[in-house]
DNA sequence: CTTATGTCAGTGAAACTGATATTG
DNA sequence: CCAATATCAGTTACACTGACATAA
């Protein structure tokens, strides 16, 4: 038998999705005044890290399909948070970009965000925090690439 | 300045989110063959660990609406795994039960999910397991009750 | 011929809010 | 009157699959 007070598989899985859960409904509260959704702002924060790529590439960072993206940006773009390139690329590619305005709302949503998850993370300390990284970057992916 | 290699929130923020998100999908493909869905595992997974309580305790333990959970249980009993008590307790309370079918879908879907998750966590060692549920645990906790 | 992007169309599971009835 | 459960109704954001045109 194993140690009791050890973690059984299901749990764990159980309890990344609880975490997840909840961390998702603080940052919907946090982002609704400015108006964005979690799915919204984890789109501008790819496209902020990576400025041009286009809507596959922004898709398969986000783990959605190009359709479900597209769906999404279409919506920022709406907003006037999101531009187009006018011209294609190689592969009819278009660049996606910030807009100036998106760049300022998502400054604001980085630092609404980053409460949220400082709330999460304040009974760590520092070398936890590195750990939490680390193992969920492990976990992440060996489903990946496992 | 921090240390450049500390982790940002944002950052902490994103990778939980992914490795959630790819949990789920490695997780709607191991549990597909069932008929079952994350969301519906999940419920029964609650109700298997708490048997006979009511369904707004359960919406609570998956952190919905007892609306939303509501739809799910209904579709639960229409694949016959849940039964609602026939008479109701002191505040129109309703216990819901597994079936006996339900549990033997349990045991196979346990199984499945336990393979996920035991391929997520395949470079971790014992206590980088601990550690993880430990830090989930701690986050969870910190943003429920912080 | 194959592959990748973009796009249109339809569908579905699962969440939300709001309102109402019942019961302790 | 208040609080908690259950339930009905409507809505919505967001995912999926499938099909097709286009370009390298």
């Amino acid at each position: 038998m194993n140690d009791a007070r050890s973690t059984s598989p299901e749990q764990l899985g159980v309890l990344l999705k609880d975490a997840q859960s909840v961390l998702h409904q603080r940052m919907d509260e946090a982002l609704r005044p400015l108006d964005l959704s979690v799915s919204q702002y984890a789109c501008l924060h790819h496209l902020h890290q990576a400025p041009g790529i286009t809507a596959s590439e922004l898709a398969r960072r986000a783990f959605v399909t190009r359709q479900a993206m597209s769906v999404l940006l279409k919506g920022l773009q709406r907003q006037g948070l999101v531009a187009r390139a006018d011209e294609q690329g190689p592969r009819r590619e278009r660049a996606m970009t910030l807009t100036s305005e998106a760049e300022e709302i998502l400054h604001q949503a980085g630092a609404a965000v980053s409460e949220v998850v400082g709330l999460m993370t304040a009974p760590l300390d520092q070398a936890d925090r590195d750990d939490l990284a680390r193992l969920l970057l492990a976990c992440r992916d060996s489903l990946l690439h496992g």
